[in-house]
DNA sequence: TTGCTCCTCACGTCACGTGAGGTGGC
DNA sequence: TTGCTCCTCACGTCACGTGAGGTGGC
């Protein structure tokens, strides 16, 4: 029999966490003074305690411990218990892993720039979307796209205000450039819609689509004209080389705002990543 | 110009993250109508939240967040400050690691055994104590060493009682047998005392000495008589082997409880171990 | 009487999640 | 009038850390 703090000094845990072991039913003193409220311990309860902190060790959270310890739990629960806490160890460990190596990229970019980064990269989903979408073709990225978007997002709006039809959100476009170099690129226009039904009797180029989402995203803002809009990309494969990240598919720019002149432009450019490597 | 909820959707964060981070001065609203207290959010601002939400996935907490987005942090602080947060997700991929390890030993210990361990392993840090010590040897691990240690014991005993000295934990038992197989181990019998006073005048085999303490030391407890003592040994090198720790020195037993028969005794058992191999 | 150990509240942590209860414009 | 979006509290999370303020035995 010794008191608190002896026995908190015999297994290196503070006094607090006794008493918190205490209050939550996980480790109950042998015996508590009815005057005083002392609380007194046996060498026995190190046992029960070295339980539990070998427990704790493994990440399990305390109520989950006090099931264990009180014998709650048959040993094929306690083997499933475990596999979690591996699956959930493994899964810390990987995305832990990978904020490290983003952070090392920051810092090898600042590094190398010298200077606080003007794109800011983001990885997120890309919510599928229902649009009007217009097609075109562009002889390269070497040439100005905009007056052909501007042409394509234009039949767009005609045919969805003769329709009847709502916008919901910002013009998005998308570029397919999977041909290789000096091929001409597939350009598409959409805007998203909410409502289908008016479109049953549309016909000609503009077409409603189902846009389909994306799972991880590497998401970057552009602000300013369009024609500067490679310096964003470049960030973007930048980025992906940093971190070993591996593109997957087409890109997209969403334009969050191009009603004034295209230096208060904003634009948010995607390009969809490969799905997760695995540890 | 839009609503918060159409700006969550934009960016893939709920709304009361926005909320939240209203509250905090990270991101403020463009403009707040000052009669529904509706909030407002401009294109310019989305890219604020994804300055907010890049930093957030790099693990910095919000308030860094707010220095470093509101340019209160030099390029070199900020440099600092990646710096900084390397080392913790280093330390955290690290820990994480060990903490697998951890678990996979016991998955692997329970599916071998088919029962839970009766003994539980924690790495603990053993602090230096000062102790009244007497050596003895014994022929190996073998024989029973209990009666020399009593013989040893006794000898400490009489001469703190004749000393007047008074002790302050639980015997301490060291040994020494890193001579290998077949040769005699250096066992010690020690007793943990404060007032190192009257040890001025003291002579023969029963010495004032400095206890190192361990950085890192394998426990566990072991109940019952100390001819099954073997059994938390085997318990604590299993343990080693299979999270691929390395012993370290010599071994230690602490008598927590042997006042009644050895049934009743609880004893912890400790090994210390090499240093944290570093990743 | 001075130290020492011990006690019981009770707030803080960190970044939101989750209702509860209510309001304003189409 | 019914939906829809939005609002403001305010508690809960997880395992304790950290005072504040006070008591009992040597």
């Amino acid at each position: 029999v010794i008191g608190v703090g002896a026995f908190a000094r015999l297994a290196q845990v503070s006094v607090r966490t006794l008493h918190h072991y205490d209050e939550v039913g996980l480790l109950r003193p042998a015996h508590v003074d009815a005057d005083t409220g002392y609380r007194w311990y046996t060498a026995e309860q190190l046992h029960r305690l070295n339980r539990v902190l070998a427990l704790r060790d493994l990440g399990f959270p305390l109520a989950e411990i006090r099931d264990i310890v009180d014998d709650r739990v048959s040993l094929d629960e306690l083997r499933g218990m475990l596999r979690l806490r591996r699956a959930e160890s493994r899964e810390r460990v990987a995305a832990e892993t990978e904020r490290l190596a983003r952070v090392e990229a920051r810092l090898r970019q600042i590094e190398m720039e010298d200077r606080p980064p003007e794109y800011d990269v983001v990885v997120k989903r890309v919510e599928p979307a229902l649009v009007a979408a217009r097609d075109g073709t562009a002889p390269s990225f070497g040439d100005p796209i905009g007056p052909l978007l501007g042409r394509l997002y234009a039949e767009v709006h005609d045919e969805l205000a003769r329709l009847g039809v709502g916008v919901t959100g910002p013009e998005i476009a998308l570029y397919d450039d999977t041909g290789g170099a000096g091929t001409p690129i597939r350009v598409t226009a959409a805007v998203p819609v909410d409502d289908p039904g008016p479109f049953a009797g549309a016909s000609g180029a503009v077409a409603l689509r189902d846009l389909t989402g994306i799972g991880r995203a590497a998401s970057t803002i552009h602000r300013g004209p369009m024609a500067r809009v490679g310096d964003g990309y470049q960030a973007l494969l930048l980025w992906t080389e940093a971190t070993g990240e591996r593109i997957e598919g087409l890109g997209r720019e969403v334009y969050l705002e191009c009603s004034g002149p295209q230096d208060t432009w904003v634009t948010e450019l995607q390009l969809a990543l490969a799905p997760r490597r695995e540890a």
